[in-house]
DNA sequence: TTGGATGCGACTGAATCCGAAGTTGCGGGC
DNA sequence: GCCCGCAACTTCGGATTCAGTCGCATCCAA
């Protein structure tokens, strides 16, 4: 499959206005449940937010299905085999899209941004070694056709990694 | 719960050398089974991987226990109703520390991770309204003692967004 | 060799998932 | 006012899956 781009995915779902099909508090309270155990049984959430069992089921495929929220193992990219990260800032000459699309068809961008400040888009990058992260800056990266120049943050320790939007 | 932080969890189980308990390549593939669909069946992955189902749901609870992964569900931020993300990269003076601890600690700090380069930390920040990321900013990070500048990127559009680590 | 620990496959009852069908509530067209 | 369609919910029964537990093979150290 080659699926897994919530961005794109939502932003299908949100041409028009700026507030996409609107998630209600109900679905809202699903996904924080899920949040906390992304394989808690069905029947418990609808307990948890006053809905049958059938009722969650789909009410999760629908928010899956338009991409508002997926249902994924994440991990510490260290603990299997990834020992170089980095933050980049690119400024890019003209249309942003083209170099977006780009950097987003590349394996090794996990995260792509576009921004405003002194960065057009920013982009995290994940690796195997320094040698890896080296080819994708120098050798991917900084050879796009628009890419002006760039500017690598590489990441020593990462602090905190959380997926609980909407649970505040 | 406060659960949720993958990092801090899997730098416990990394303290000694740079290989963690290391994962092997079975339960990579399991990973990379869920990293695709968090709720697949156990049988299901175990045909994939070629195990048996009672041998997959071992391991994925000992990857669970261990901190290697976590299943959550993963969202847009914008699709539920926080409006204005940020990349704040920070400069500091002294002990980077109590400073990430600091911001590790706010909820509205999705992500903190330390770097070199032209910033010493990096933060992902996310509210529900220019107001609220204006008072972030403004009250609550630049005034933390050892905070010496910020320069903020607010998103405008987000691209790209994966948990495929190890997929590849 | 022996003992212990670990990982795996097989089995079973209980819980869960899933699709289909029926119910309710609401708004638009006639 | 009435009917129709739509969307979301509930109920229900059968198939699937989950969560223990058991026994067995392997591996490693004593």
């Amino acid at each position: 499959m080659h699926g897994g781009c919530v961005a794109s995915r939502s932003a299908d779902s949100r041409t028009g206005n700026g507030s996409p099909s609107a998630v209600d508090a109900v679905s809202l309270a699903i996904i924080e449940q899920l949040q906390e155990d992304g394989r808690r049984p069905y029947a418990a959430i609808g307990k948890a937010v006053g809905l049958s069992e059938a009722a969650v089921r789909q009410r999760v495929q629908k928010l899956l299905d338009q991409g508002v929220m997926q249902i994924v193992a994440v991990t510490d990219p260290l603990t299997v085999g990834f020992r170089r990260q980095a933050m980049v800032g690119i400024n890019v000459e003209g249309d942003l899209d083209p170099v977006a699309e780009a950097l987003s068809a590349m394996a090794e961008c996990e995260y792509v941004v576009m921004t405003a400040g002194s960065f057009d888009l920013m982009v995290e990058i994940v690796c195997e070694d320094d040698d890896h992260l080296l080819e994708t800056i120098n050798k991917r990266i900084r050879t796009l056709p628009g890419v002006r120049s760039t500017e690598s943050f590489v990441y020593l320790k990462l602090k905190k990694q959380t997926y609980m939007w909407g649970t505040r």
